[in-house]
DNA sequence: TTGTAAGCGTTATCAC
DNA sequence: GTGATAACGCTTACAA
């Protein structure tokens, strides 16, 4: 790789005129500009990103700790974070927790060395369950900003970007009771034991609450065979007239199960759960789905961290991204 | 953040005996080690990430970058990159390169810079479609290691990693007449002008030669509503008993459009497709998989690529990750 | 066993 | 308008 001192010595000048020259100074003849910047690009000369750091002790880099990229949630919050650094030309150093404690521990810790300007994060299920979190804090408390999105702690003092999961559930309960009229109405979940999802139930229980009907829900995040339990739920409670999911599979396995035991939908029951552009394309009936704007989600936690990282009196903030109620399209 | 100053300061010895100290050099004395050890864990001291790059021009760093990551295969690739990356201490900054060419170009440069050790490269569809690759030749010829995985381009002289398209498409096709008795074998596509997706339609083709039967290709890449695209053709051709799908999404789509025509399944229609753990979970019967070892895929590229960065003469290799065909269960 | 000093590639301050 | 020099934080000959 070329440096300065190569440039300089080829061109016979000293490596301070050279910088100078290569950053458009004022200091320097038009004519010195030209010639330096002849030979740089000739020798395809780019400034070493690490000296620069190392310098201005700043690595215009963001580091992204994400329980995991396979569930397409945060995949698609991964892209929005990459897409609005990119436009703010910070790099992104990612990390999987896998979920675990312990991975996310070691993550935090090793970036925590003036490798990165700041963090995002979305907990894992391990440290949100067992509620052990100090080490995030103790990255908030080194004064490196942190932000934290969609699972967050709300002991730990940072900027947020969150879902609206109680409203955005509650309404859409609300919709099958109101406009659908459905009566009995199913929770399934498979994350009932984290922060989102307990607010999610909470927002499915008042909704149920405030229209006087029963809530029934079915907790699944701890059990194998699945499908065949929703099955088996299914047949065993014909009166169920509706479903809603809490996360982006159980909705579209329900709709499954349920044409199996006979039910035509959407006539004799109606589907919601959570997701994403491929969740409709891959069900049949469609499903309704609570879209979250997970790539907005990331967009938005890039863009107040980076403010953040800019401004020297940053007001610490929690921004509500809503969600969107997209019903099935009738065509099916 | 503390530095080794700052402790040679407090302790009164010099830089460097706190650096060969904290290395655990046999040059210091057990008491000296024992009271920097002390004194760096009591001030959380850690070595500064970003000065050992430029001092070692080695920044422990892989540059990622992939098409998309909302697509589970690359999401999956992406977990596997990050579990081998972790646990050969390399860190990796991902980019995106949304299939487009240009990103894929900008991104390549701005990391060319010191920023990286090597890249793991998934080209664009746009660079692959268009043949125009130069500016990963460019990289390669100045001697970064580039690893490429699943798209890759014949041309440029690196390690690759990739999946044995034409194979695993010509042995589930070989099962679907062999073992389940199918004629009428149709295959529908939506990647068919990718590298991966010519060679999958190869290995269906010469299976159907091989077997005298009559190929037929349903492309739908440039199709903007798959679902009642596949719905018309099926209807329209009834005696098709078997469907082979070589993407993730067309085959779950058929299933549910064979279905709505009345087809039983796997009775009347076998169907097969490309996917991973979720893509059985979604579909209705189960549909079969030719399961992409995508965990391995990132796993392996990782490996090629440090063994390459250790080593001082690295002999250029291929590997082939064999797919493996995941028949339907039964039970459904 | 410990310390001095040079150097990684930049940028910035200050002299000339 | 140009150049010498120091500094960022670390590692590593080499000297003491």
């Amino acid at each position: 790789m070329t440096t300065l001192k190569e440039l300089a010595k080829l061109l016979n000048i000293s490596v301070s005129t050279v910088s100078k020259a290569l950053n458009d100074s004022h200091e320097i003849s038009e004519n010195t500009k030209r010639r330096v910047n002849e030979l740089a690009d000739k020798l395809n000369y780019k400034p070493n990103r690490i000296a620069q750091q190392l310098k201005t002790n700043k690595t215009k880099t963001i580091g992204v700790i994400l329980p995991t990229v396979t569930n397409p949630f945060f995949a698609e919050v991964l892209h929005g974070i990459e897409t609005r650094a990119t436009i703010n030309n910070y790099d992104i150093i990612i990390c999987l927790s896998d979920e675990s404690l312990e991975k996310e521990k070691r993550s935090l810790e090793l970036l925590s060395n003036g490798s990165v300007d700041g963090f995002i994060i979305a907990v894992a299920r391990e440290s949100q369950v067992t509620e052990q979190t100090e080490h995030i804090n103790k990255v908030v408390n080194s004064k490196i900003p942190v932000l934290m999105f969609d699972r967050v702690v709300n002991e730990i003092n940072c900027d947020k970007v969150v879902v609206d999961d109680f409203k955005s559930v509650y309404e859409a309960t609300e919709y099958l009771i109101k406009t659908e009229q459905r009566k009995h109405i199913l929770l399934v979940s498979n994350i009932e034991e984290l922060s989102v999802g307990k607010l999610r139930i909470k927002g499915y229980e008042k909704a149920m609450e405030d229209a006087n009907l029963k809530p029934d829900v079915l907790k699944l995040s701890k059990v194998k065979d699945v499908e065949a339990r929703i099955h088996s739920y299914l047949k065993n409670h014909q009166n169920i007239d509706a479903i809603v999911s809490i996360d982006h599979i159980t909705g579209i396995i329900a709709i499954n199960m349920a044409k199996k035991i006979g039910k035509v939908i959407p006539k004799e029951m109606s589907v919601v759960g959570f997701g994403y552009e491929h969740t409709q394309l891959l069900s049949s009936p469609k499903i309704s789905i609570i879209h979250q704007k997970a790539f907005e989600i990331g967009e938005m936690s890039v863009q107040l961290l980076v403010d953040n990282l800019k401004e020297e009196d940053h007001n610490l903030q929690t921004i509500i991204v809503p969600s969107e109620l997209k019903l099935a399209e009738s065509t099916n």
